[in-house]
DNA sequence: CGAGACGTTGAATGCTTTCAACTGATGTGG
DNA sequence: CCACATCAGTTGAAAGCATTCAACGTCTCG
């Protein structure tokens, strides 16, 4: 028999949901949480169309988030990792807008929504806590529109590898040596480029000695020029 | 004296905030509500950077929304009409992250959100729609997103008047025959193309008849055109 | 009325894309 | 376990689209 995943013994307490809230609250967060889920590589957490029921938070893995639009163009928004919350997209229109997509083997825990409700409305700091989640997507969206609207594709590249590193760091993994775990098209498709640029920038930052890119294992030499490359973009770390 | 604006006599109370509420709860959102407020054109209802304490909804008026980065590079994130919310950015860090500006005379009503917050706790139904609200936004940033990041200069035109013509008519304006708000610059800084670009589409679209332009002043001659120029885009109308 | 902001249009430039060929990795079935 | 087919990634060359630079027209507002 599988435990029970709880809030209150998880290592990711100080980055998920329970961030600011007193144990007797995580507890009774964690009699909303459902079992947590595995999802193998590729496997879909949700699709686009689906009713929404619940938001989930990535306990292990990574995960992307892609729109689909009618004529097959399809877009990745975002990528997503252990202790970050998926799904509040859907939350709108009860039905998701997006396809959420397992880039490795995970595990996420179930959060549904109406508990949710319910629990914020029984916990003002949790309600809080839940109206700066969802700011803070608003703040990382606007952010990855500047990156759109104004970066040349370099920059792009730049900030995507800074902003890769620094949410690392944060769960305690090495900030300048990783895995990507997304193709170059994804990386392509997220950062409003194609493959080949992708491709091309990075063998271009490899020879000139700034990362050193090996298929997906990533190395960066040396993270303050590349920082210095996205500096004028007020670029949020997630 | 100026009377007290109070939501359950606004015209825009189908659209706005009290969305879905019964009569006794909008008198408990009107005791929220600050005495609204004017604001010229090219006047700033808030900064980025300054501290986020209320959210705003717009009564009159239209606005636009800016983050600026270091280097100068700034970028406009939104356009707002009467009946929406802008501010919700600032809810994250409790700075706000883009600056609001009006692009001609508007009245705004000014939401405490420490008020606010309390308020959602009392009413269960106003918690379910501003979660929906911000989740609405959510969408939308993804929306721009998609459009940035995958569609041609046209494409993005097409949807940019789409948009405007359709959030016009939901507030009882002519869906075909409007005035524009903002510069051409302020049009090319939303869509990530440069003023030039935007001025010789508008040209292109009025030569080919499907629009009429005089300066600010646009007529759509043939919506469905439009729309099929879009076609693929998981558009959402705001 | 004049100055400056806004808008249009043309021509040249440049960045990204597209098309294509090739290499190396992955994984499946004989 | 290897062969082969497929997929992912790299790189080059040509093409395309938006940008840049520039000139000019027009509207607005003090």
């Amino acid at each position: 028999m599988q435990l029970k995943t709880l809030c209150s013994t998880c290592s990711l307490r100080e980055l998920c949901l329970p961030v600011g809230l007193n144990p007797e609250e995580i507890t009774q967060l964690d009699a909303v949480v459902r079992q947590s889920r595995r999802i193998k590589r590729g496997e879909y957490l949700f699709r686009a169309g689906e009713a929404f029921t619940s938001l989930f938070a990535i306990r292990i893995g990574f995960f992307k988030t892609v729109i689909a639009s009618q004529d097959g163009r399809d877009q990745v928004t975002g990528f997503s990792m252990s202790g970050e919350l998926i799904g509040l997209d859907g939350i709108s229109s009860g039905l998701h807008t997006c396809d959420a997509v397992a880039l490795e083997d995970s595990e996420v825990c179930e959060l549904p929504f109406d508990r949710m409700e319910d629990l914020t409305q029984e916990i003002p700091s949790l309600q809080t806590h839940f109206y700066r989640l969802m700011s803070r997507e608003i703040v990382r969206d606007q952010g990855v529109m500047l990156l759109l609207g104004n970066m040349k594709s370099e920059e792009r590249i730049a900030a995507f590898l800074l902003n890769l590193s620094q949410r690392l760091q944060k769960r305690g993994f090495a900030a300048t040596d990783f895995i990507l775990r997304m193709s170059r098209e994804e990386i392509g498709s997220y950062l409003g480029l194609k493959l080949e640029t992708v491709s091309r920038n990075l063998s271009k930052f490899h020879q000139s000695g700034l990362i050193a890119v090996d298929h997906k294992h990533i190395r960066i030499n040396d993270i303050q020029k590349l920082k210095d490359m996205v500096s004028g973009c007020s670029h949020q770390a997630h």
